[in-house]
DNA sequence: TTGAAAGCGATACCAA
DNA sequence: TTGGTATCGCTTTCAA
């Protein structure tokens, strides 16, 4: 002997105070661990990332310790070491829209147990977003989702200066920040509009979230127009509107339409719940749909198909685009070069009773 | 001269390698803003946390800096340094559900913009919870939020044992693993089942989803079996029923409860969008209501108002328990003892013509 | 297969 | 009001 026993506590601490914080709960550490297991902090840091280069019976014992010490790994101390974190970061415009919330879902199943989500909304608002960006960036993650496609100038600076792999989603743009994984808005107006015309209907409505700061609408509107022109019909602006979303922004905007003169005979209504809000202002107003007025929506869902009658809509794969994300960010943590920047996963037009 | 210019690079990197990765866009670091503004590092770190006390000539000078190199601080290495995080982990059954969405929007519009929220889903199960919980403890959160309050043992434990906050946000336990604020599960669906008898029902079914590892679920069959028994309602095993989630479970559900006999007179759908989904079904067969089947649902939304009859249903303070969670969270993060371990932030009946 | 030492980029404490 | 220095807990690199 001689030696004094150092076995256990150790934990050289000679400056005072923080010794019992209110809780003084600290846990173990990797230290605590080590000492153990009787094998070097090294051997356990490497039993937790590479266990196949370490002995079976020393990777047994350094298990055993890590049980009866209750351990939990501390990322944050394996993030500044390494440099790299396991946390993607994601902007949705809006955490209470059920829409964003399969994206979400999506990007959430792909990633599984070995990376975190980190969610903000933008409240629908560039600044927001840049708000979000900048505090994801701080964290240091390792990948950024943006549902938004339209940035603040410092937004698209601060994640390509960064270095780190983004994907947006809400839209297929050209030229995105560095990939993005969407469908396009403008083609699906478009191609419902057609859909409608090829109905027969010629006088047609659209209904759509308000333009400002939402690239989607837009692109959907512009989508819309472009098919009038296409097939040679006149635009009337007094039946192009902007709605604010929920059940009761669909039932206005059709209130609003139905006064319109000459009468319209087909509305489509995108975005929000816009579409069934118009439908059940109809079965309340006693308006025949589709004979009266059609209606036709987007971001299809159960509800559509259960109203009655049920809705024409479009059918965007919300999840899958999410899935598709967090895919091409992992392939891009893991070093990879991206196999494409844009990725289209397309969208359905489905005819149901409502037209 | 004679000496080497040293006023920029100084990152006495000796070591080769990592010299230029792929990007090789490391950001700047307190370091460089320090040199920058001709301060020290540590007058960087009280300019950004107590600008208060810095010389506001000094302050200036290091915004500037701050400015000119890009400078976004590291919260990596400031948790590490200062042994706590500014992330709160959220842990909901499901992110697809909007009814949850609205609870974490509560707590995201309160915790505000200093702190950053990690979101993982349970998918309804208690160990994907406690896996959810485990990360969380990893990266070292500052506080959690649960929306189940029914936990596996060491779920309780890692939270207990990592003394950080929590508030569990489901259903408003005894016992809270910390602090719990929400409303009675088993009381609401006593009230509306009251509620019920009171309009002279008599033959009322009940409808909620699976009961497995959902205590609020459970809680809500509680309820209503209780006030049958309070109102000496006998109970009829055949109308107590747990259906798959969705408007189609609500519509099954309903068609099952129609075949029994005698027939039912009332059905208290609780959980998802099961009623509305009911609501639908009878208007397609044709069933009236209220005077065929009347419908109670439970989570009052907009949808539930704008269908036809409007639902008579429960409406919850989820947003309301969002932003009362997140309050009671960073009232014990600022170090306070909490006003109150358990809120009750109640409900309301909201009665309508399908009753 | 294992270990020793040097950081990662900030903050806390104390001294100036 | 400002700066020096010792950590925070882990990973990287290199040597054994």
């Amino acid at each position: 002997m001689g030696k004094i026993d150092n076995s256990r506590r150790a934990r050289k601490k000679p400056t005072a105070a923080k010794a019992a914080g209110p809780a003084a709960a600290r846990g173990a550490r990797m230290t605590d661990v080590a000492r153990l297991a009787e094998v070097s902090i090294m051997t356990v840091s490497r039993a937790l990332r590479h266990p196949a280069v370490v002995d079976p019976e020393t990777l047994k014992r350094i298990h055993g310790a890590i049980n009866a010490t209750g351990y939990l790994p501390n990322r944050i101390a394996g993030s500044l070491a390494s440099q790299r974190s396991n946390i993607v970061g994601l902007v949705v415009p809006s955490l209470r829209n059920s829409l964003f919330a399969e994206t979400v879902k999506g990007v959430a199943d792909t990633l599984g147990a070995d990376f975190d989500l980190m969610i903000a909304d933008s409240g629908y608002v560039l600044d927001g977003e840049e708000t979000a960006v900048a505090a994801f960036l701080s964290q240091r993650v390792c990948g950024i989702v943006l549902h938004n496609t339209k940035h603040t100038p410092r937004t698209r600076r601060l994640i390509q200066s960064a270095g780190i792999p983004c994907v947006e989603t809400g839209n297929l743009v050209r030229r995105p920040i560095d990939m993005v994984a969407s469908f396009s808005n403008r083609k699906a107006a478009f191609e419902m509009t057609a859909f409608l015309v090829g109905k027969g209907y010629r006088r047609i409505a659209f209904v759509s979230l308000p333009l400002r700061d939402n690239d989607r609408a837009r692109e959907r509107q512009s989508g819309y127009l472009q098919a009038l022109k296409q097939f040679g019909l006149p635009v009337d602006r007094r039946i192009v509107l902007e709605s604010t979303p929920g059940l009761r922004g669909g039932a206005h905007a059709l209130i609003e339409l139905m006064k319109v003169r000459p009468k319209i005979e087909a509305v489509f209504l995108t975005g929000d719940v816009l579409a069934t809000g118009a439908l059940l202002e109809a079965n309340r107003n006693g308006w025949l749909v589709p004979d009266t007025i059609a209606i036709a929506g987007s971001d299809d869902n159960e509800l559509q198909e259960c109203v009655s009658p049920a809705l024409t809509s479009l059918r965007f794969p919300r999840y899958d685009i999410g899935c598709t994300a967090a895919s091409m960010l992992l392939n891009r943590i893991s070093g990879n070069l991206p196999a494409a920047h844009i990725v289209d996963l397309g969208f359905q037009i489905i005819p149901r009773q409502s037209t």
